[in-house]
DNA sequence: TTTTATATACGATTTATTTCGTATTTCAAA
DNA sequence: TTTGAAATACGAAATAAATCGTATATAAAA
């Protein structure tokens, strides 16, 4: 799997992948318009790109084409993070989770959570 | 302060003059150099932009400018990590703590004080 | 079979970002 | 005072990212 860095919109797509496994181009972009003005061909480049940068599968036997992510949620959430905490918080991943926990709510169940995986990290 | 969303390129500048407080073009460009190939007139021009922008400040009554970060860095992280929860977590801050202290080794005292610092959120 | 709706392909434009060359100014050393 | 090193200004090229128009194909509906 390349080093590969999706852009701002590449991740907006990205997400809509993730989240329903695959779909059309129709499919991600009625779902893009709800929060973005955007034509339907603009969509559909952007997924042909991705797909050119080995971003996202796509089941071109149809007519429809279908997409999917080929890249996981996971690792990709880890690497945006790592460069987030090395450009920005200077190597600090401790720096980084107090400020998020600081003015983003957690539940009192994701504390839990968190203070449990503490535990076994010390451990 | 305007709602400015530093580069990636900025970002770097920016870590180096909050780190310094303030600091020349020349200063700034040395340490870039470290990292990275780039000519020292593209860091000049850098500073100009970011001046431009609002994000430095500058002091131009020397021949030698001195410039200094006019975003806060907290503010800064706080906005990109909003972005990024928002972005590739889902809204979750939890999620992302978690990745965070997964891979990124923290010292036992890092986790101390994330654990105590849990401890002040639940009440 | 003709028409219409819906797909993809592709090229081109626009906008943002990064990079750097060249001109000009200024200060200090020779 | 002349020369040279080091600074800024400025324009413009190079790159990357996002947007969209138009052409063309395909399949279903009329």
């Amino acid at each position: 799997m390349a080093h590969i860095k999706p852009t701002e919109s590449e991740l907006e797509i990205l997400q809509i992948l993730w989240e329903k496994g695959e779909a059309s181009v129709r499919e991600v972009h009625e779902i893009l318009v709800k929060n973005k003005d955007v034509g339907y061909t603009t969509t559909l480049k952007m997924m042909q790109i991705m797909h050119e940068k080995g971003l996202v599968n796509r089941d071109s036997s149809a007519r429809t084409h279908i997409y999917s992510a080929n890249v996981s949620r996971e690792s990709t959430q880890q690497h945006l993070l790592d460069r987030m905490i090395a450009n920005v918080f200077n190597g600090s991943a401790a720096r980084l989770v107090m400020h998020a926990l600081g003015n983003n709510t957690a539940s009192a169940e994701e504390i839990a959570e968190i203070k449990k995986y503490l535990d076994n990290l010390e451990k």
